[in-house]
DNA sequence: CGTAGACTTGACGCCTCTCAACGTTAGTGG
DNA sequence: CCACTAACGTTGAGAGGCGTCAAGTCTACG
């Protein structure tokens, strides 16, 4: 009997396939994807799924959970380098390393799909459309990455928390729940870290964005509720790229 | 006659193979790819290799010259995205979409390899090594991205002009120049967009560093000599990650 | 119920941006 | 070959956004 059989859990059944890795693959090849997938006990909130170091033998699809994945500076703080959703593919920036070049640490209780690279190289050459899928997720990685090096060199620090709340805001929907109102699973500390802010600027432009009623008072910090999304949207300064992303214009148009 | 042959560059015979898609390919492999490939005329100084919205039919490498990538912001001024040396990969970041996110424009006159993704694919899923190289490739630049974000977010100005004249220097050298004396082909404000600081900013630091005598003035503000490459990467506090693209550490040690 | 960590709020200072003026270089056409 | 000009680069002064420090409040969990 598979590992994935006995967790009721695999990619044919599963409801995050369309966007994830098997997305375009036929019930056959979803069978053979399912055969190199490994799925173990849940990762509890503060463990680690690796760490920067280990050898790297297998990436990581996440399945319920938030995990956030940092590297280390030299003086041994963490820069966080992203916060991944059901769904999304870990551990592909250490592609072509024999190490993990960062960490990848639970923030709530997270089960996730491993799947070695060994198994996952051989079997890529067999179904062109899984290696074309892992270059479309890689490539969307880099284009997310450099998203983020537009809004850590030229946003401002309303501008960054509102298009942090707002890209949140769309995983969340993509993913069958409220874009209105979701939990934040990191921290004050974990947000201003991931958008190069202080702790207490992150703290102040919430406090603002309440005050004007962009987002409601909920009484928890950690649970946030939209309530006028088209002002967040104008106080993002939304680039090009990012409307892209969350869906609010089609493609790209030419310049 | 194939095209590669009237210009006489072909994989087999281009010093830049150890650093490009042809590494670890045999010769016969490499005949194929070089099949592939199309290399057209020089693109001249202020051209456009490919624009934001273009549709994306190959990728590019470079062979000779400089090119500055770069995403549009919604007020129409520029984000530059990354600086590509010879050798380096261009277009992967539009992996998986229709269009190029990006705008490519020559720095100084440039040489490319064109390689149309319809081949590209295809022989791909026949060569794994290739297959396998393009997500080395891919996975090199989210982690460089990575590394951008975490000098966006927490480093000083000093610390990301040291930062990105050490990156420079190192690929220069990887390229069998001079890792000491260089001429930047980019304008002050290229790298201050890049590096999300100011112009005044990037000229102020250059200053600084002339007087602190850890690069000459060679009495054009575009030629650098690093006079002193330990108060350099000092002065960049390097990150683990940086070290390790640097060649400054082996590998990535256990936290 | 007590304590540690998370979060908020205020005061203050500094790094870097902005604005402005000026010097320098490179490319153009006479 | 030189004059002209636009782009590029440098330098200074002033201001503001955000980081830092400090104190206090709130929340989760043993």
């Amino acid at each position: 009997m598979n590992q994935h059989m006995r967790h009721n859990t695999a990619c044919k059944t599963c409801s995050l396939s369309p966007l994830c890795l098997p997305v375009s693959l036929s019930f056959s090849e979803m069978d053979r994807l399912d055969d190199i997938i490994e799925r173990g006990r849940p990762i509890e909130k503060g463990q680690y799924l690796f760490r920067q170091g280990d050898p790297m033998e297998s990436v990581f699809a996440i399945r319920t959970g938030t995990i956030k994945s940092f590297a280390l500076t030299r003086a041994g703080e963490e820069q966080i380098t992203g916060f991944h959703l059901p769904s999304e593919i870990l551990g592909l920036s250490s592609f072509g390393t024999q190490h993990h070049q960062v960490s990848a640490r639970a923030l709530e209780t997270t089960n996730v799909c491993e799947i070695p690279l060994e198994h996952l190289e051989r079997l890529s050459s067999q179904l062109p459309e899984l290696g074309r899928q892992v270059m479309r997720v890689m490539g969307r990685e880099i284009r997310e990455d450099q998203q983020m090096m537009l809004l850590l060199s030229k946003k401002s620090a309303e501008e960054r928390l509102a298009s942090f709340l707002l890209s949140l805001a769309q995983r969340f929907k993509r993913r069958g729940y409220s874009e209105h109102n979701f939990r934040l699973t990191m921290s004050r500390s974990d947000m201003a870290n991931y958008l190069g802010l202080a702790v207490e600027t992150v703290s102040r432009v919430f406090t603002r964005l309440q005050k004007s009623g962009i987002i409601a008072d909920t009484g928890s910090a950690r649970e946030v509720h939209i309530a006028d999304q088209k002002r967040l949207c104008d106080m993002a300064s939304l680039s090009e790229g990012e409307r892209v992303e969350l869906g609010l214009i089609e493609t790209t148009t030419t310049h």
